[in-house]
DNA sequence: TATTCGTTCGAAATCCTTCC
DNA sequence: GGAAGGATTTCGAACGAATA
């Protein structure tokens, strides 16, 4: 049976359509808007009609049609356990780009109690989360009634049941081509014998340049259409904001003109009125063709909002383009005659649909980032099958040694350490005394830092016996050839690290150690962890 | 300093009902 | 059937705080 999903504030479904890539089946999505769960619908994103479920969120009934679902789909086709919740709640009361929140916007944020509600309820073998930057440091209301963050929230609710593992990562850093930074929460049940949240992680790859993503796309005059392609053509605006735009360069904004081409807006009487905010620095702006594009908002379709403006035509991004941006492959379907339209009869359809179009973009997952990660949910879920199955466990990675040894992934306010310190680095060399702290620490690190060149890992205070059986463990092990260990005698006279991961905790953090020697301890590793090799 | 899955506002367009 | 008028939705542009 393929591996299934559910999928709340699912949107038009883009990130979903990762999922659909590698297989998945959505058993029931869930979407506010009736526009959206349409362009889902065209995409053919659920097996059966009755999984298009187009309700609110807090609505008791919305929840039971979820559960019908289920109930249907155990009955029907044999499901005995959802394999993932994908839970996208609206993220205005959170976003940046929304500087008239007001409280109020707490009660939105409190739409992800209802996702929390919900993979309560349908207990999934992994649920993630994906949302703004500052989700986390959020305040929603929890569903004890009281306020907390959203990250305390999470935890209060489902660490009993979920290891759970959250990142702040910007997808321009992921295979996306424009900038993105999002909070990623992923949770994987503790009844999974081999899979932990960090193995689930989308995988870093280089940034894409402007050029290199949309630079071959077909130049469009003012007003002008690809006539190959209904869904790149140039907006209109009205002609005299040319003059506004015509001789911007990359990155420069029409507020920086001379007066007589600055923006303006005509009062009642027909006298101009020249806008210029503090903050309107990337308003009637020009992109950059090497850098990678900036982060799509859902008003891509005027030059008013933010860095809209094509890096060289006078106009701002085509539909088609911003679907390159998010990742969001051709085949990705916006009506069920998308191949039925041309340049010549598309108009009509454009002037009630490309609104909602690039709404859904901006609001949208990148399909690559759900790719991504579905794949690596998939690749895992049908290891544990394997095994449970009879197939052999060959055990042999860190993210499940350290899983099996502790049984949960520690709190991640070590690495929130990093994070603050914000250093681009390049190599790093670690000190890690004990095998406890091995085992906690050092498969979370080479996962935070699996794109930079090298990282060096000292470890010390093995008993001979722990030493023997880390050895035997890393040479079945695949760790990346920018990771090494060691197991010197001790610490050179001189020797300098970045990192001492010492007494289960880290203590200090990008301080450069001179001469840190110190008395090689010895200690007795507790049953537990022995019985792990 | 640069950036941001946005909201608000007025105005225009569209929809809907009533009346002649 | 079509004009008038009101209700609702959509459109275009303006706009700033929080965060890193």
């Amino acid at each position: 049976m393929s591996r299934t999903y559910i999928s709340l504030f699912s949107c038009a479904g883009v990130g979903c359509y990762g999922f659909k890539m590698n297989g998945f089946e959505c058993v029931a999505s869930n979407e506010l808007l009736a526009p959206r769960i349409e362009v889902q619908k065209c995409n053919h994103k659920c097996k059966y009609e009755s999984g298009y479920i187009c309700g609110d969120a807090t609505k008791p009934e919305t929840h039971q049609r979820i559960y019908d679902e289920i109930a249907m789909w155990k009955e029907k086709e044999g499901l005995e356990q959802v394999d993932v919740v994908f839970a996208t709640p609206p993220c205005q009361g959170m976003s940046t780009a929304n500087y008239k929140k007001t409280d109020h916007e707490q009660i939105r944020n409190s739409l992800v109690v209802e996702a929390i509600k919900l993979i309560k309820g349908i207990h999934p073998k992994v649920f993630v989360f994906e949302n703004v930057r500052a989700f986390m440091k959020s305040i929603c209301t929890d569903l004890s009634g009281d306020d907390m963050l959203i990250k305390e929230s999470i935890y209060k609710n489902l660490s009993e049941d979920y290891n759970i593992y959250w990142k702040v990562i910007n997808f321009k850093d992921y295979g996306v081509p424009s900038s993105r930074p999002r909070t990623i929460v992923i949770g994987t049940s503790k009844e999974l014998r081999h899979t932990t949240p960090l193995q689930l992680f989308p995988t870093r790859q280089n940034e894409i340049l402007l050029r290199d993503s949309i630079g071959g796309f077909p130049r469009l005059a003012y007003c002008e259409k690809d006539k190959s392609d209904p869904f790149h053509f140039a907006r209109p605006f009205p002609e005299y904001m040319l003059d506004w735009i015509k001789d911007l360069k990359e990155g420069e904004t029409a507020f920086d003109n001379p007066d007589e081409t600055k923006p303006y807006q005509l009062d009642k009487d027909g006298n101009k009125i020249v806008n210029k905010g503090a903050y309107m620095g990337n308003k009637y702006r020009r992109l950059i063709w090497d850098r990678p594009g900036a982060c799509i908002a859902t008003r891509s379709d005027i030059m008013s909002s933010q860095d809209t403006i094509h890096p060289c035509d006078n106009r701002v991004l085509s539909i088609r383009e911003l679907m390159t941006l998010m990742t969001i492959p051709n085949s990705f379907q916006w009506t069920d005659h998308d191949s039925q339209l041309t340049v010549e009869n598309s108009d009509e359809y454009l002037r009630d649909n490309e609104g909602n179009i690039r709404r859904c973009i901006g609001e949208a997952v990148p399909t690559q980032i759900g790719k991504d990660i579905a794949g690596k949910i998939k690749q895992m879920l049908d290891y544990e099958d394997y095994v449970k199955c009879g197939g052999g466990d060959n055990a042999n990675n860190f993210y499940i040694a350290a899983h099996r040894c502790f049984g949960e992934i520690l709190p991640q306010d070590a690495f929130a350490e990093i994070d603050k310190k914000k250093e681009e680095v390049e190599n790093i060399s670690v000190k890690v005394v004990g095998i406890r702290d091995f085992l906690v620490f050092v498969p979370q690190l080479i996962s935070y830092y699996s794109h930079i060149n090298s990282i060096t890992i000292d470890v010390f205070s093995l008993t001979s016996e722990e030493e023997i059986n880390l050895l035997s463990l890393l040479e079945k092990m695949n760790i990346g050839s920018n990771v090494h260990i060691n197991i010197p005698e001790r610490a050179a006279e001189f020797e300098s690290y970045n990192m001492i991961v010492e007494n289960g905790k880290c203590r200090h953090f990008f301080v450069t150690i001179l001469g840190a020697k110190r008395p090689v301890k010895k200690t007795q590793a507790d049953p537990l962890q022995l019985s792990l090799f």
